[in-house]
DNA sequence: TTTT
DNA sequence: TTTT
């Protein structure tokens, strides 16, 4: 079987990193990825946003908690997992989220900037690494999946 | 910004077919994809499911509904979207389903002799329509998206 | 079956926009995507390019033609594409190609900003119109694909 | 930046398998994915087809290499890579082709015997690994890649 | 609520 | 619970 998603979107928290009892590392972050779309009745411009919980394992969600904060922009690849689980009152419960396989940021100094000027500075925990000024998307490619 | 979603699962319920008041015709069904991967730390194999509810609108819907039935084997491309409403009980409820932009039917006659031959048969609605008994795959693309 | 490629990338030239004899618009342009990458041998830090011709088809080609141009960066969703021929000299030719069936804008004024810091101005035909300021991305997803 | 493929296709000859001077497996074979399509000038049925190389490194080169066969039908994820050389004749060549990241069976014992029916025998090289019947693909899912 |  |  196959189950691949795809988002660019921005962090709408801070991210959470927490170990495991065996030592990997789990970040934690929710995702907004808006869509512009005309409504073809009223034919006027609306937005719809589509939020969602990621989750990073290992050396990418080391990177991500050092690098990323909320507000700033992402590309996720990872697959689609559906959590059911029984809450304190007895009650069943269930949710989707992502574990992303990757990470790539997708906004730079530059992006950062444009931010600024439109009154909203991102707060980048530390400065990004850029090898290449004209590069700005550093890639988290993760292969040390615990699962 | 992106929003892409590709899996290949199995319907867990027959296709609900339903129309707009303006005539749009809208799809429903549940999807379930299996992951299998061997446990880290237990070593031993394991599966975890996926399940996801799919709406489909247009004529790709319509094909869906006629076509389609609880167990058959489908790809499905289309979007993550996040719902969000208030209840009969005043509680504010929330779920994630998938936008289906395209259903690639993934059995053919052979696939469901197969599942014949493991004791399971998806009974289709209606005989599929198989241009090419070397393909497999039928592809509802659709453009006529509502929204 | 199932054919789909996800490339962001940077234009290697101008948009060329010419028409079918029964009207479509078909738009032409290069794209290059890097991959960073450190090389597990020598372990030093290498960059390597994909080129690829991508081909748009109606509408999204006139947008394409109206709003990128050299240098810009977008983000490419279509369908890997082989085409073989024999050239003049009779000798029998083939080629990859991407025909896109999407393509959404990665840049906006501020990344026009950063290119310039960088020493480099993509130097848009049209200034892109956005809605929103705080939304980079402009999608010319196309449905009206001739073939 | 981003650079995703995903295709499903068969199989176009046997995978050879070489290996690094390292010991690097390394596998190559050709994959042929075909589109059914209406021509909207002529509105009859055509079809094309996109003939493209596949390498896979690592243990899912050896893995390719010990279940898969000219015919098999597999879905291939990777990343599009273009390779540029001079020729023994001092000409410019160049090639596109993908480096599979994952590449996950979709045809089981039933599917081979749908192309029995149609005449035509896949041969795996060995008999398929199946956990369970009714799942017929396997992942070999690659964290190997040498570069 | 669930498919294979 | 939410980003831009």
């Amino acid at each position: 079987m196959f189950n691949k998603v795809i988002l660019i979107g921005n962090l709408t928290r801070d991210v959470e990193l927490r170990y495991t009892p065996n030592g990997t590392a789990i970040a934690k972050f929710g995702l907004a990825t808006n869509r512009t779309f005309k409504d073809n009745v009223t034919g006027e411009n609306k937005q719809e946003v589509m939020f969602i919980d990621i989750t990073v394992f290992g050396r990418s969600a080391e990177i991500a908690n050092q690098y990323l904060g909320k507000g700033r922009r992402v590309l996720i690849e990872g697959r689609l997992v559906f959590d059911q689980w029984v809450d304190s009152t007895g009650q069943k419960r269930s949710k989707h989220s992502i574990v992303a396989e990757r990470v790539q940021f997708m906004d730079s100094k530059a992006s950062a900037d444009e931010s600024m000027n439109a009154g909203y500075t991102p707060a980048p925990k530390q400065e990004m690494p850029q090898k290449n000024q004209d590069i700005p998307s550093i890639d988290i490619d993760d292969d040390e999946l615990p699962f």
